[in-house]
Formats: C-alpha cells, sequence, structure tokens
DNA sequence: ATGGCCAATTTTATTGGA
C-alpha cells in the first residue's frame, strides 16, 4: 500500500497538478494539507472519478485537510477532542483496511516569540495529549505538514535557520513529545543523510537554489514501522508549472 | 539586511504562508 502526504497550498488551484499526478503516481491512500475551501467548495467528482473516496474537514480560505482513499474509510475523525465549530481545521483521521491514517497540518507559528508562535506550541501539545489516546500497537500513520524540522540534516542553512521558526527546541521538543507514545520518524529509518527537503520557498526561489526545509513527515507506530518499505519525496512534483510550495512524501507499507 | 512568490478574499490592497 502507498501513502502520500501533500500540502498542495489550495486544492481548487492545484487540481491541475494532482490529477495528473493520481493517474501517475496511482497511491492508494493520499492525506492533504491546506486545502483553502469548504468542504462542499472541494473539487470531489474529479477525483472520485479516478477512484478514490474523499472524507474532507475543510474550512474557508486557510487550513483544512482531506484524505483521499481507493479503499472505503472506515470511522472518520474531524478535529482534536473538544474541538468546537469554530477552530482551525487541521486534523483528519480514517481507518483504511487495518491501518489508522490522520493528515495533520500543524500550525505555522510565524516567528519564534509570536503571539502564533505561541499557539503553535499549545497546539501541539494538545495534538500530543491526543496521541496519547491511540492505540501504537495497531498500524498507525500520523503524515502531514508538521511545520518543524528533527535537526540540521533537514536545512539547508542550519546556521542562518538556528532557533528560527520551524528549528526552534521547543518546537522540536513538542514534536517528540507527538512520538514519545512510540512513533518513529519514517524517512529517517531509511535515509540518514542531509539534504532531503519536502518545502522550498517561493519568495526566494529556495527551490531552483536547493535551499529547503523537511517538514513533512511520516510518524508510524512499530507495527507500521514493520511493515515500511520505503520512504520517499516526490521531489519532481515541485518542479514544473504552478507547483505547490511543498512535495509530496510517499511511504510504501507492505 | 531586505525582499522576493503565491493563493484567496477583504480584490487594484490585505492576510497568511514558512
Amino acid at each position: 500500500m502507498k501513502i502520500a502526504t501533500w500540502n498542495v497550498n489550495s486544492v481548487r488551484a492545484r487540481l491541475p497538478r494532482l490529477l495528473p499526478w493520481l493517474e501517475a503516481a496511482k497511491p492508494d491512500v493520499v492525506c492533504l494539507q491546506e486545502i483553502k475551501c469548504l468542504d462542499e467548495q472541494f473539487p470531489r467528482e474529479a477525483i472520485e472519478e479516478l477512484g478514490y473516496n474523499v472524507v474532507t474537514y475543510g474550512q474557508k480560505t486557510y487550513n483544512g485537510v482531506a484524505i483521499l482513499s481507493k479503499q472505503r474509510p472506515d470511522a472518520v475523525v474531524r478535529g482534536l477532542p473538544g474541538e468546537g465549530p469554530d477552530a482551525q481545521k487541521r486534523v483528519i483521521g480514517a481507518t483504511i483496511g487495518d491501518t489508522l491514517v490522520y493528515s495533520l497540518y500543524v500550525v505555522n507559528g510565524e516567528a519564534v516569540g509570536s503571539e502564533k508562535y505561541a499557539y503553535k506550541l499549545d497546539w501541539m501539545r494538545r495534538l500530543a495529549e491526543f496521541v496519547r489516546t491511540l492505540d501504537v500497537k495497531e498500524k498507525l500513520v500520523l503524515c502531514g505538514d508538521f511545520n518543524v524540522t528533527f535537526d540540521d540534516r533537514d536545512v539547508y542553512d542550519p546556521v542562518a535557520w538556528r532557533e528560527k521558526i520551524l528549528c526552534s527546541t521547543p518546537e522540536r521538543d513538542a514534536l517528540k513529545r507527538v512520538m514519545e507514545p512510540g512513533l518513529v520518524d519514517a524517512f529517517r529509518h531509511f535515509e540518514q543523510e542531509a539534504g532531503h527537503y519536502t518545502w522550498w520557498d517561493f519568495r526566494t526561489r529556495g527551490f531552483q537554489r536547493g535551499q529547503g526545509l523537511r517538514i513533512d513527515h511520516f510518524l508510524l507506530s512499530e507495527p507500521a514501522l514493520s511493515c515500511a518499505r520505503a520512504v520517499e519525496i516526490d521531489v519532481a512534483a515541485r518542479d514544473g508549472e504552478k507547483p505547490s510550495d511543498h512535495a509530496p512524501v510517499i511511504a510504501t507499507l507492505a
């Protein structure tokens, strides 16, 4: 089974890239982030025509997550526990066969020390609390845009980014706490080298300069990790006409 | 050191992204 995660930066704007990518990569499950539309605005039919079931948790303009799956999803969960109707839409989960899959869009945080940064740390604390209630003895896949790097290997210029947003120690500690119940960074299970990135800044033309960060992740429970055969970043999808600023990441599970 | 690009809405500016 191939599971992909992709921050598409507006699913409607990205449809001309998403549809051909689905046809070529043929993932069984796709976790989308930043769909940036209401549920009723989601281009559901075009994706269903390619053989996918679609579950969404959208909001106007900002955020929004979705899961596409060839197999029918069961037990769909939207949001973190206790969220009201006005909450930012950042979490959707579904059971696909014997695997519990979550599509996550972690708060950006703007800048270290800002109000949004404090909100990010608090949101990640709530996420960690929620993950503690999940069963890591089952196949569990938490993937998405975590907006946090693990270490210097995930950063094109670690000196410039030292303790900056996406790289600060409190953010990295918060991510470790999410994983504490027994989740592993599946990409690093297969690859130790520095210089593998999933996001490149539009403004600096970061992709063309090779300046990126690895912030989109697959966090797997032990039973899921033991099935994992590969985790790969589809860098080609970041190139070309009207790309997202993120590349998709694909995990292959036996 | 700064700004750059992109998408959506509040649209000929503003907000947010990371």
